[in-house]
RNA sequence: CGGGGCGUAGCGCAGUCUGGUAGCGCGCUUGGUUCGGGACCAAGAAGUCGGAGGUUCGAAUCCUCUCGCCCCGACCA
């Protein structure tokens, strides 16, 4: 392509709505465009990465055995309310009639179309396994959108289905594709781990999200720094405590014993209370209000923890959860946050496993500007039970191995494979005959990639001051030419014979032509991130040198005009050699190599 | 949905408090000088000041209502 002739419009100043470096540099680069918010145009350089990434999900997930379909977009509702889901799913699904005034969505996830798709033509064993695929835009209304592509509204997404005959078989496919996921994530360049997660509303008993370390990912993941063990914050096991995370003098602190209350006034917060009453926030606990099925129940942790709601949902069995606005805290104890307490509650109150034993506690006092302190669990406070409730976090002993201890990461979740079992083939009688004629519903997995997330990923992943950095394998071109002097005669036949010789030999090339100034021109190409750039210009030519650089690289060198062409052209070919053959690398998975 | 903030030229912003009919930088057009890491000079084009209503002799500025967008917290690829 040549740049005097792309649609390729970059900025020297950033987007004032973009806060992080994916954002900023695929509006800058001229990669993707906001028409609404959370609703990107792609521009071309941005659909050439999105068919990057998209090549190798193919290519990976048909290795893999799957097959690629596609689904419409618009769905009626009858599907989703076969399964349940058009009442359960909340304002996150884009509902609009048609003109007859039929109710249809726009799917934000395909199980409903697929299990349609499948039971009507698959009746038998004999037609199992089965794995399909598609590649699309999804629509989900974000509360809020934000970061560009991190979290749009509309973004594009593989997700596939799974059909098997039973667990076992399920079970290997999943496990299939988890590895065929490390091999699409390594092949793209990225920095991942497959961390084991929650399974949130899509429902099932088994799954692992994808997520690319980047200290701008929005979720939190530990990983056990001496065994294998990587989950979820949300997720993660936390080791059973070894002793009572509360007891007198913890952290060396003398605390009172005896029940006493304390005028803290205007002191809410427990860094508040914690320096009001000169008292460590371990000696703290945390009284949290959550509405758990229109129930309003007490959840209790160390002030310096923090609470998995998740957990506490578990530990309830509640199936809907949230915390507590202002008023239904006043209405279901008495006061208002800041000075909650478990000290006669009548609601019920669960307790984090840590603080069973606790003594000498610092909590609120159910009124308005005191505290209790020298508070005794066991003597003090009616718990209905104890769980782990508490977050899991940096530090922290790891729950499946003696050694270990939790590190902390900050991850952007790219990919997420669910055991699904029979959750929607059941209810929505996806069945198939056995070898005796006796029906089951089909056990199935279900598997997404956020296609667009991967590109923004790769770029929190991969950048520098300048711009971005791409992985050659997703890179919108794999080489920049520039001609340095666009009213040299010389150097415009050199630029312009290296140009086309690689692109004949079927290198992606970018060819800067335009009239600009040189500066120009390496500014743009290193905020475009063409990971191989050659530049040609009359002071090395004119000793028949081009000089080559690695995008990541300070320096170029120079190489000779003469066999230039094969030369870079090598180059590639052993650039993308060495990210396919990341793909091979020993998979975590059980059975271990793809 | 709760809390905070912003809508003025394609982009980034000033002007709003204290009403007097719109300005700066980048980009764009033309001419000239430049030409290896975002040059300089000169001359231009470009804005119903998000929208509607109101107050006023007069509104970007004050009032009311709306729409859009961004940021911080509860959801997910």
């Amino acid at each position: 392509m040549r740049l005097s002739r792309a649609f390729m419009p970059t900025l020297k100043e950033s987007p004032a709505d973009a806060q992080v470096v994916s954002h900023v540099y695929l509006v800058r680069g001229g990669f993707i465009r906001r028409l609404a918010a959370g609703i990107y145009n792609f521009l071309p350089l941005g659909w050439r990465v999105v068919r990057k990434i998209e090549d190798i999900v193919r290519d990976e997930l048909d290795r893999a055995g799957a097959q690629e379909v596609l689904m419409p977009a618009a769905v009626p509702a009858e599907l989703w309310q076969e399964s349940g889901r058009w009442d359960k799913y909340g304002p996150e699904l884009l509902r609009f009639k048609d003109r007859k005034g039929a109710d249809f969505c726009i799917g934000p996830t395909h199980e409903e179309v697929i299990v349609e798709m499948v039971r009507r033509d698959t009746s038998s064993y004999r037609d199992l396994p089965l794995n399909l695929y598609q590649i699309q835009s999804k629509f989900r209304d974000e509360m809020r959108p934000r970061a560009g592509l991190m979290r749009g509204r509309e973004f594009i997404m593989k997700d596939a289905y799974s059909f098997d005959v039973s667990e076992e078989t399920a079970t290997t496919a999943y496990w299939t594709m988890y590895r065929a996921y490390e091999r699409i994530f390594r092949r793209c360049g990225l920095d991942f781990r497959a961390v084991e997660a929650d399974t949130g509303a899509i429902g099932g008993s088994r799954s692992h999200e994808f997520q690319v370390l980047a200290d701008s990912g929005e979720d939190a993941i530990v990983a056990c720094d001496h065994c294998d063990y990587a989950a979820n914050v949300e997720q993660a096991e936390v080791a059973a405590p070894t002793a009572p995370g509360i007891a007198p003098g913890a952290d060396g602190h003398a605390a009172a014993t005896t029940r006493a209350t304390v005028a803290t006034p205007g002191q809410k917060t427990i860094e508040e209370v914690s320096a009001f009453l000169k008292v460590p926030a371990t000696q703290l606990i945390k009284t949290l209000i959550y509405i758990a099925d229109d129930q309003p129940v007490a959840a209790l942790v160390r002030g310096d923890r923090g609470l998995n709601e998740i957990a506490l949902k578990k530990a309830i069995g509640a199936s809907a959860l949230y915390l507590a606005r202002d008023s239904e805290v006043v209405a279901a104890t008495g006061v208002a946050p800041g000075f909650v307490g478990p000290v006669g509650l009548t609601i019920p109150v669960y307790a984090d496993h840590e603080l069973r034993g606790a003594t000498a506690a610092v909590t609120g006092a159910g009124a308005a500007d005191a505290h209790h302190v020298g508070v005794d669990l066991a003597r003090d406070v009616t718990v209905t039970a104890f769980a782990p409730l508490r977050l899991a976090g940096p530090g922290d002993r790891c729950p499946r191995c003696a050694e270990g201890h939790f590190r902390g990461f900050k991850g952007i979740e790219v990919g997420h494979v669910f055991f699904l079992g029979t959750k929607y083939s059941a209810p929505m009688a996806c069945t198939f005959i056995d070898e005796q004629g006796a029906s089951h519903p089909m056990v199935m997995g279900c598997y997404g990639i956020g296609i667009t997330r991967v590109a923004a990923a790769a770029i929190e992943q991969n950048h520098d001051g300048n711009g971005i950095c791409w992985p050659m394998s997703i890179a919108p071109y794999q080489v920049e030419v520039i001609a340095l002097q666009a009213g040299d005669a010389a150097v415009v036949a050199a630029a312009t014979a290296l140009y086309e010789g690689l692109t004949a030999r079927g290198v992606e090339v970018l060819f800067d032509d335009r009239d600009e100034r040189p500066g120009g021109k390496f500014k743009d190409a290193d905020l475009i991130g063409v990971p191989l750039r050659i530049a040609v210009g009359a002071r090395s030519l004119k000793d028949g040198k081009l000089e080559l650089k690695w995008r990541r690289d300070d320096k170029p060198t120079l190489i000779d005009v003469d066999g230039a062409v094969a030369h870079v052209a090598e180059l590639v070919a052993a650039e993308q050699q060495r990210l396919r053959a990341l793909a091979d690398a020993p998979s975590a998975a059980p059975g271990g190599a793809a």
